[in-house]
DNA sequence: TCAAAAGTGTTATGAGTACACCCATGG
DNA sequence: CCATGGGTGTACTCATAACACTTTTGA
């Protein structure tokens, strides 16, 4: 026996939804679609899973070819199967997120897609069901970096305080009173003091912080509590 | 164009994980595998997903199919994609988990599988990847219901308190402490007393408990804090 | 009357939150 | 010297967690 009868076969996709921070406001990155149906409408960056390829490796290898980037947070999100999403051919999209810094994007790899950066208020009509999977996206990441160490994936490896709350700021879409959170970010002891400070943001500058490696990937199952009544969400 | 071309189409699965309480062991149900390869190991019990038909609707067909329940608690947990995960041919497996109440499986209905209920700490080897699918679910499970009232759904629609703690320590292999349990779960004003008793446990009798189902289903994104010291989960 | 499970209250500790002033510096 | 953003401490409230005795009733 080499195959399972009378079973249907479809096509496998990975669409990735990257979320960056550029110190003003929290973003994704969408490029035009390169392929019909839809071509050159925005869309999710993704591709078809190939063979002898997991849908991990899918997905590492896409946004590889998108930012230029390796060793980003990548997380699967959710499987996407409407029988009709795609109107040409009955596509599975395994949707994933992606977190990565900024500033080490590379914007000249990926001019085949014109990829651009949005804000999430202002993300465009996207093809097939790409905008459900954004708003999934939002929410996971909302849900998530309340209880876990996660937006640090969005700063360079050296951050300040100022910076971290902005983000956490955006993400929330709230402000927070920098005393609560800079002792609460503290208090979990991942965060390491520089000697150095950040004079971009103000006269005074701000001490730079670098994530202590170990105790990040030691602590990061550990639930957190950086959200203040993270339980009205 | 009415396809994509030089792409690979591949099988898409569902495979179910089935959580049910009998009062002493959180169980999952596994099955006979009814076809080749693997026949007649256990396995959990799936099936793939049918032209015209959503992942989502795959699923609670499987769960009709095999305990004859409907409406109940369905949540995709994760894809499953390794090319070489099924060797007969690739397939996809969108991993499904579901919460029941044992007391309404009907046995009968499954004759054709020989399906059994096992407890956690006593799950065979299963075929393909389908002992590190139990294991995240497991492991999901455990998280969401830190956060959420989502054991109800292992329950009767009457239930005590008794009952509810000993599912509680069930899924996290610990005991709690009757009268914190208490005053927490009953302080989220889910729970609507009952007049009368279960006579059952003890010969005092405990009362039956119900839920409030408009504030279950209002409160159910509501953070709750079951689990003492959830941070060390 | 006794065994076995159900039910209930108090206290101490720590976490969360609200809130306001001083500091450093470049212009 | 002053405007701007960075940095810090205190007090109150509430949730958590530890802990033990009384109640009920069938056998």
């Amino acid at each position: 026996m080499t195959q399972y009868q009378n079973q249907t076969r479809m096509l496998a996709a990975v669409d990735c939804i990257i979320f960056g921070f550029d110190g003003e406001s929290l973003k994704i990155l969408l490029v035009h679609r390169g392929i019909e149906p839809e071509k050159g409408k925005w869309s999710l960056m993704g591709g078809f899973v190939q063979p002898g390829e997991s849908p991990d490796h899918a997905a590492i290898r896409i946004l590889k070819t998108l930012t230029g980037l390796e060793g980003v947070y990548l997380e699967q999100l959710y499987t996407f199967g409407e029988p009709e999403r795609d109107p040409i051919e009955r596509t599975m999209s395994i949707a994933y997120f992606a977190l990565i810094d900024i500033h080490r994007y590379e914007k000249q790899l990926s001019d085949e897609y014109q990829p651009e950066w949005f804000p999430l208020n202002k993300i465009p009509r996207l093809i097939f069901d790409h905008n459900e999977m954004v708003k999934m996206a939002r929410a996971k990441l909302q849900y998530k970096a309340a209880l876990h160490p996660l937006l640090f994936e969005l700063l360079p490896k050296k951050f300040t305080l100022p910076q971290l709350q902005s983000l956490y700021e955006s993400v929330y879409g709230t402000s927070f009173d920098k005393r609560n959170f800079s002792r609460k970010v503290l208090s979990t002891n991942l965060l390491v003091k520089q000697e150095d400070k950040y004079k971009g943001g103000s006269k005074k500058g701000a001490y730079y912080y670098k994530l202590n490696a170990k105790k990040y990937k030691a602590n990061f199952q550990a639930f957190l509590n950086i959200i203040p009544n993270a339980h009205l969400l």
